[in-house]
Order: structure tokens, then C-alpha cells, then sequence
RNA sequence: GGGCGCAUAGCUCAGCGGUAGAGCGCUGCUCUUACAAAGCAGAUGUCGGCGGUUCGAAUCCGUCUGUGCCCACCA
């Protein structure tokens, strides 16, 4: 861009008539990040305001989800550090365990390797290239967007500091027995070959088949329903209700269990529900969660039949197979033995998937890790209980008690490679020693570190005060602590901030952040959720490249409505693109005609009604802006920014300008500062959504130093409701005016003779500012007006020289009349009505005599404009 | 099975008790001295159905239908 800053706002500045993205986007970050405008610092005495950034994963690249969600953060950052905030918006990246392990797998597997070829070390080294890599795209990206995050702080969850804050935790929670080691059942991955947590399982309707098995003999028999046949091997018990008379007899005996030899004992537990099938359930403690849990109330023996692959272990023809064959080999070999009572039936149930790979998940006997959180999850909830957290939309607190009061022990281990390593040594002879990180873990012949690494979002759930360097008390913690805002998606609810919240009030003894406001998922333009298998997912570098950083931005700031998903279409960043070049174009005019924020603004006194009016305007829309911002109204503030900008100040108030700027003098030079005001404040407003084009304008019109750094505007209290009303009037004429113009046909620049009735009204001020909006020529010697046009006391009467469309107007006026003449009536009635006058507060009572009165002097004006008409 | 939400103009969505709104799209006329990525004018909705509360309901209540999401130990 040009340099001219110094004497810009004397000379018309040199700018294309086309805004164009690339040439200043990228320069224009890059100078802000060199003048460490994004830097934030503890000592500095200004109030803080901190927003961690949801640390992306280095599994790629950012999609629109992530574009989304850091424009919202950017508008919240750069509107706190203009109101003059010591602002941090902490950035980083998290190293994401199961999922990026399973991306660089799938690169392995390209070359035909997978990871136990390279072993553990050279696995992880590899894996770390990786990071590098992908994070060089993420940061990218970040900056493209024009993020201000305060890159010398830039966090990764497995650099040294924050490994170490994971460590300190543990090491914490192990001596508070908050940690804990137990064998369970888990949602076992037999691809990913790990444990996950009861979170990282997705539930689809699956089509199964429900087969009937009958085990026993003679009249001991029993019939039993499953989807799962392989797991009968691993069958201890069958259960039936205690009150259900059709099993009395079986309690407590043992019966035949097929193809295995063994026998079983009927056991009686309340959990089986006697409606259900036929009211006998087939127990397979090491394989299924609830048939685990009757298995501890009976005492039965857990029989684990399934290897970590999903493979059959047990003895016998079966064992080699793979789950889903041993599954149709067993009901064979059953239906040959005359075991099968009912025929397979299709049978669509809810089968647990691995979020990460979607491999169905098998319940599985495993000794893992364990984090009781009953204590955590209690002060997590009671943290938004009283108002220390806010979560915005409320209506999304119910769905966050939901599950914080009705937590189950959270299983953190996972034999995967990629993470933080559990912080525990296993002795020669079964001693566990939890090793903190100031400590040397034992040494010495048969001693060795846990193989597990820890769930990924437990390091992510210290994110808001690791980052801050905890353990150490630094001063960025106590400067920075708690965080002000989280912005992050209602999908993350769970996973990451009610994480957040029970680490931060255990470890820190304070709420890791005041707010909570929570955003939708961005979903393609028909509202469809974006996924690589529909094929509608997005770059966002993609549609920056095309249309500007800014205008994705607007797009997505623009579709943010809290907590609700946002769709977005390339047709809606070309919109966006066009408000840009709008904006472009009509500050390019401002200035061209000596728009200028030099010397004191003119009192009230000294100023047209036009520059009353729009100064009470840009008050107004401050004010609202300002009430929206602290609601996270995007959206609306987006949408009312948009209007205030293109509908009010350069559809109206730049076009009711022209003839002051034209004609010079004083009015020029006054309306030159009002219009550069308006700029100035306008462009301030709009700079947290719109960084890039506005930051080229406003240094160009103010030659300041940057609006990243200016400050925020306020309502200086300036409002006129008269000149708002009166150019309200001047709209009506000239709208009125244009209509029927329109109507008649005539072209858009064709002048017309006409002779305008102002006198004694406001309007008169406004008649050169009219007749240029309506290229309206004065009138001549031989004027003879062929319209007359009556619109609220004035009267504009126009010579066409010619025949006009009589008909047409004559239609046109019927049906304005018969509309006028219908509200005058529904006005009337109301307030005919007593028990409305009774009843409707004085409020209303008054709009609808406004109502009666427009519609009277509609009523007046379109009347005599018929009457004005020529006699066909 | 439990819970939450949504059904408003062709599309995507605001509005949530007092005359139906926006963006995009559509129609017509214009390169009118910043911008055709523009300007001006215009068309389009018994606000899902049915009941109820109210002086008044898109807005509150009930119910039905359709649709989406979350949770759950569906053998």
C-alpha cells in the first residue's frame, strides 16, 4: 500500500478503484506482528484480557470450523486491546495423541510400513517431523487470517513446560488418590489397539442380527437372545430376573453351556428386565460393561475370549478367528448341535464406533488408569452452579450439568506412542512408584517406566494455565489467570471444557475462565454438516485467496448467532467481498472530496441537520455495537455494522452530501470533517471483523499508526431526534419521487423541469441536496407541470413534456389509497376498542395513533395526487 | 428410553406478545461526476397443522406432524 500517511488527509490520496486483498493483507500482518502490537505483558498495568486459543490438532490443516472460530476470538482480542486491555491471545497447537499417531500411521502406510517396524523411538521421532510440518501449515494459515495472537508465546502441549505441568498434575492427583489403577471394562479400539474413554465412542444404529441360542439340557434349558454370538465362549452365568416365576427353578443350578464343556450357573439379578426378549440374558463379564458389573455382584469368573485384535483366543476350532467370522462360524456350529431356537432376525441396535477410525469398538477386560472424579466434576459443576462461569447460550448450562453430574470415572491411559508418557515406574516386584518431575524415578535391575501415554485432553485440560507456565508461579499466571472468555464449539462441551474446569479448580483453586461462549459448527450452504466424504469441505485459504481475508472474516462473523451451527456459501464470501469494496470505494470518495479528521469536530450549532442526523446515527450504532460485542452477538453487530455503513452513511448521507461537497466554502469544509469522523469511527467499529481493509483506509484518511493499536470508539451521548426526523422526511420525497419516476418509465439520468413547494418546511435546506438525487432541472419560462407529487408538506411538481402514464399511476395510487385506507380503518378499530385502550400499555396506544396519523396523511397526500392526475 | 432444539419469502437465517425482516437469488431501468464487486425501483410469505390463553399471538400454553442434536447399561 502507499506511504503517503503524512499528508494524506491534505490530498486526495492515490488509491485503485478496486480494493485488492493480496496486495495489503499480507504485508500489513506482517508489520503488525514486527511492531509486537499481538505481545502481552504482565507488568504492564492495564487491565487483563485473556483468550486461550482451542489449540488446534497437528493433524493437517485448519478447515472453515477453525477460520470460524479464530475470527471470533481475533474480533474479541482486537476490540479489548482498542479499549485498552493488556490482551493475550495465548496461541498453540496440541499434539492431538490418538489422532495425529493415526495420520502419520496412514503416511507409514503408504510406504508399506507400519509403526512397529520403526519402533517406538523412531515412531515418535517421525511423528514429531510431522508436527513440525503440519503446525508450519496451521501458522500459516493463522496468519493469513490475520489472527493477533501473541506468536512468542506460541505453546505446544508436549513442549517441555507443559509436559511438565502435565506431570506436576499427576504426580498431584496420584497422592491424592484422584488417580488410580483398575481392571475394567473399556471401549477397546482393535485398530487403534488402545483403550479410549467412554467420550471418544460414536453410537450408530447398525444393522445386527439378533440370534436365539439355547443353553442347557433336558428341562434345565434356557433361551437366551444376542447379537454377539462369539462372546458366548466367554458366557459365566446366565441371569434372570429374582421375581420372574418362569426361572425359579433355574436359580442357583448350573446348566450346559455349548461347545465349551463347561457348565454355568443361573444367577438372579434385578438389572435383567423380564419384559426384554425373553427375559434371560447370557453373562459375559470380560466382555461386556454390564454383564462385567453382574459378574462383581456374583462373583462369576471373567472368561476373556477376544485378543487385542478382536481375535478369538479360547481354545478350540474357533480360536484364530476373527470377531465377525467366529461370530457366523459359532452360530453354525450351533445350529448343528439344534442350539439355534429362532432364526437370525435383522435387528438394528446402537453399536459403539471408535471416534477416530470408526472400527467398531469392542468392550473389552483391561487394566487401565483411572481418574475418580467425582470431587472434580462436583466443584466443576458447582463453578457455573453459582456463577462463577457463565455459559453463553444459556441454554446450553443444562446440557454442561447433565454430564458433570452424572460423570463416570474418566479412563486417561492409552497404549498408544504418541504423548505424555505416564509418569510411573513398575518395580521387579509389582511396586508402582508415580515419579514427579523434579524426581529421579528408580532406578535399578527391573524397573520400568508405564508403556501407556495419557488421553490427550488431559494436557489440553491444563491449556489455560499451562500455557502461563504452572507449575512455576510465574507472573504471566497472575497476570493472565484466570482467563477472561474460552470461544470454543458446543462439540468440545465435554471433551475439553468441563476438562478444563475440574484442572483448573483443582490445580489452580480458581475457575480457569469467566465465560464460556460457546459457538455452532459450520456447515455448508444447505446447512449440511461439512465432511471429507460429502465432498463439501472447504480451504479457507481458498475462498482468501479469491475474495480476501476480510471478507471470510465478515462472512463467518456474520452467520455467528451463539451456540447455533452456521452455514456458509462461496456466493455469501462474494457478498462479503463486495461490503469490502464498498467500503474501498466509498472511502476513497470521502477522501477524495477532503474527508479529513483535522481540528476539533464543528459544535451542534454549526452543522447541517444531514450531519446531525448521521452523527446521532454513528452514536446510536456505537452504543449498539459496544451491548453486542458484550452479549457475543456477532451476528447481529456483523449485520448492524453492515446496514449502518452501506444503507445509512453511504447510500444516504455520502448522496445527500455531494451538493455540499460540490458546492465548496465552509458547508464543504464542515461536512468534510463530519464525514471523516463518521469514517474514522465507522472504520474503527468494523476493524476487529474486517482488520485488513480498514487498517489500510483509516491510516491512509487519519495518518495514524494503526487502528490495531487506536482506540475503540464511544458513544459520545450525541443524539437528534429531530434531525433524524427530518431526514426521515427528505427519504420519504425522495423515495417518493424515485418510485414514481421509476414507474413512468423514465431513465434513472434523465433530467426533469420541476418546481418544489418547501417553503416554510425543514426541506428547504434540503432542495439542491433533492434535486441532485432526483436530477431534477429548475424549472423554466414555460414549466407545466404534468405531476404534482404532495409527500409530507412539500410539494415536488415535475414537467415531463409529455404525456405521462396516467393509467399506470392511476392504478399505482389506487391501490396505495385502498392500502392507506385499510390501516386508517385497523387503526381505527383499535383504538375503538376499550378493552385495548384498557389494557395495552400507553407505549402501544401512541404507535398506533402514529399509524392513524401517517395513514390520514397518506391518506391526503394520494388523494391529491389522483386529483393532480390529468383528466384522460 | 430420556433430554434439548428447530419448522418464518426460492435458498440460508434473524425476529420470540403489539403494522412480517435481512443477506443471497429474482424482475425492470441505468456505466447518474466513489464503487456495474455498483445505483435506483420492484415482486415474493393465511410465520408447519389443529386447539387454547390474551384487547391483541410468528411470538405464550397444549397437541399433532416433520426434522436435527445430545445423553443412556436397547441382552
Amino acid at each position: 500500500m502507499t506511504e503517503n500517511t503524512q499528508q494524506s488527509h491534505h490530498s486526495a490520496p492515490e488509491l485503485p478503484t478496486q480494493y485488492t486483498p493480496a496486495d495489503v493483507e499480507g504485508p500489513l500482518y506482517e508489520r503488525w506482528v514486527e511492531r509486537g502490537y499481538f505481545t502481552a505483558d504482565a507488568k504492564s498495568e492495564k487491565p487483563p484480557y485473556t483468550i486461550v486459543i482451542p489449540p488446534p490438532n497437528v493433524t493437517g490443516s485448519l478447515h472453515l470450523g477453525h477460520a470460524f472460530e479464530h475470527t471470533l476470538i481475533d474480533a474479541l482480542t482486537r476490540r479489548k486491546r482498542m479499549q485498552g486491555y493488556e490482551t493475550l491471545w495465548q496461541p498453540g497447537m496440541d499434539h492431538a495423541g490418538i489422532a495425529t499417531q493415526n495420520v502419520v500411521e496412514r503416511e507409514l502406510a503408504k510406504e508399506g510400513k507400519s509403526r512397529h517396524d520403526l519402533g517406538r523411538e523412531a515412531f515418535v521421532e517421525r511423528v514429531w517431523q510431522w508436527k513440525a510440518e503440519s503446525g508450519g501449515q496451521i501458522a500459516g494459515q493463522m496468519r493469513r487470517l490475520g489472527n493477533g495472537v501473541a506468536w512468542d508465546r506460541d505453546r505446544f502441549t508436549m513442549d517441555e513446560g507443559l509436559s511438565r505441568a502435565v506431570q506436576t498434575v499427576f504426580k498431584k492427583m496420584f497422592d491424592d488418590g484422584l488417580i488410580y489403577r483398575a481392571e475394567r471394562i473399556i471401549n477397546w479400539c482393535p485398530r487403534c489397539l488402545t483403550a479410549i474413554s467412554d467420550i471418544e465412542v460414536d453410537y450408530q444404529d447398525d444393522d445386527g442380527e439378533l440370534v436365539s441360542l439355547k443353553y442347557g439340557e433336558g428341562e434345565d434349558t434356557v433361551v437366551v437372545a444376542t447379537t454377539r454370538a462369539e462372546t458366548m465362549l466367554g458366557d459365566t452365568a446366565v441371569a434372570v430376573h429374582p421375581d420372574d416365576e418362569r426361572y425359579a427353578h433355574l436359580i442357583g443350578k448350573r446348566i450346559v453351556l455349548p461347545l465349551t464343556g463347561r457348565t454355568i450357573p443361573v444367577v438372579a439379578d434385578t438389572h435383567v428386565d423380564p419384559e426384554f426378549g425373553t427375559g434371560a440374558v447370557k453373562v459375559t463379564p470380560a466382555h461386556d460393561p454390564n454383564d462385567f458389573a453382574i459378574g462383581l455382584r456374583h462373583d462369576l469368573e471373567s472368561i476373556k475370549v477376544l485378543d487385542e485384535r478382536g481375535v478369538i483366543t479360547a481354545h478350540g476350532p474357533f480360536e484364530g478367528l476373527d470377531r465377525f467370522e467366529a461370530r457366523s462360524a459359532i452360530v453354525a456350529a450351533l445350529r448343528a448341535e439344534g442350539r439355534i431356537v429362532a432364526e437370525k432376525r435383522p435387528y438394528v441396535h446402537s453399536v459403539g464406533h471408535c471416534s477416530r477410525c470408526k472400527t467398531t469398538l469392542e468392550p473389552r477386560l483391561s487394566l487401565q488408569w483411572w481418574v475418580k472424579v467425582e470431587t472434580l466434576a462436583e466443584a466443576a459443576g458447582d463453578a457455573v452452579r453459582d456463577g462463577r462461569v457463565n455459559i453463553h447460550p444459556a441454554d446450553l448450562t443444562q446440557r454442561y450439568f447433565d454430564w458433570v453430574d452424572n460423570l463416570n470415572d474418566w479412563c486417561i491411559s492409552r497404549q498408544l506412542w504418541w504423548g505424555h508418557r505416564i509418569p510411573v515406574w513398575h518395580g521387579p516386584n509389582g511396586e508402582t512408584v508415580c515419579v514427579g518431575p523434579d524426581e529421579q524415578p528408580p532406578s535399578g535391575e527391573g524397573w520400568e517406566q508405564d508403556t501407556d501415554v495419557l488421553d490427550t485432553w488431559f494436557s489440553s485440560g491444563l491449556w489455560p494455565f499451562s500455557t502461563l507456565g504452572w507449575p512455576e508461579k510465574t507472573e504471566d499466571l497472575a497476570k493472565f489467570y484466570p482467563n477472561a472468555t474460552l470461544v470454543t464449539g458446543y462439540d468440545l462441551m465435554f471433551f475439553w471444557v468441563a476438562r478444563m474446569m475440574m484442572f483448573g479448580l483443582y490445580a489452580m483453586d480458581e475457575v480457569p475462565f469467566r465465560t464460556v461462549a460457546f459457538h455452532g459448527m459450520v456447515r455448508d450452504e444447505h446447512g449440511k454438516k461439512m465432511s471429507k466424504s460429502f465432498g463439501n469441505t472447504v480451504n479457507p485459504l481458498d475462498w482468501m485467496d479469491k475474495y480476501g481475508s476480510d471478507a471470510l472474516r465478515f462472512t463467518l462473523a456474520r452467520g455467528a448467532n451463539p451456540g447455533t451451527d452456521v452455514p456458509i456459501g462461496e456466493d455469501w464470501v462474494q457478498a462479503s467481498r463486495n461490503f469490502a469494496n464498498k467500503i474501498w470505494n466509498a472511502a476513497r470518495f470521502a477522501m477524495m472530496n477532503g474527508a479529513t479528521i483535522e481540528g476539533p469536530l464543528p459544535a451542534a450549532e454549526q452543522l447541517s441537520a444531514t450531519d446531525r442526523w448521521i452523527l446521532s446515527r454513528l452514536n446510536a450504532t456505537v452504543a449498539d455495537v459496544n451491548a453486542l460485542y458484550d452479549d457475543y452477538q456477532f451476528a447481529k453487530l456483523a449485520d448492524a455494522l453492515y446496514h449502518f455503513a452501506w444503507d445509512e452513511v453511504f447510500d444516504w448521507y455520502v448522496e445527500l452530501s455531494k451538493t455540499t461537497f460540490m458546492a465548496g466554502g465552509e458547508g464543504a469544509k464542515v461536512s468534510a470533517r463530519v464525514l471523516g469522523e463518521v469514517l474514522d469511527v465507522t472504520l474503527r467499529l468494523l476493524h476487529p471483523i474486517v482488520p485488513f481493509v480498514t487498517e489500510t483506509l483509516w491510516t491512509t484518511l487519519t495518518g495514524g499508526e494503526s487502528l490495531v493499536v487506536a482506540e475503540w470508539p464511544a458513544d459520545s451521548g450525541f443524539r437528534d431526534a429531530a434531525a433524524e426526523q427530518e431526514i426521515a422526511v427528505v427519504q420519504q420525497v425522495v423515495t417518493e419521487v424515485r418510485r414514481f419516476r421509476s414507474d413512468q418509465g423514465l431513465q434513472p439520468g434523465q433530467k426533469v423541469p420541476a418546481r418544489l413547494e418547501l417553503a416554510g418546511t425543514a426541506l428547504a435546506a434540503h432542495e439542491a441536496a433533492m434535486r441532485s438525487l432526483l436530477r431534477l432541472q429548475p424549472a423554466g419560462e414555460e414549466f407545466s407541470a404534468t405531476a404534482s407529487l404532495p409527500v409530507a408538506g412539500a410539494t415536488v411538481a415535475l414537467d415531463l413534456s409529455g404525456a405521462i402514464d396516467v393509467e399506470a399511476e392511476r392504478k399505482r395510487l389506487t391501490k396505495d389509497l385502498a392500502a392507506a385506507e385499510k390501516e386508517k380503518a385497523q387503526a381505527l378499530g383499535k383504538l375503538g376498542n376499550e378493552a385495548f385502550l384498557a389494557k395495552a400499555p400507553e407505549k402501544v396506544v401512541d404507535k398506533i395513533r402514529g399509524r392513524l396519523e401517517t395513514a390520514e396523511a397518506d391518506l391526503v397526500r394520494i388523494t391529491a395526487q389522483l386529483a393532480a392526475l390529468p383528466q384522460t
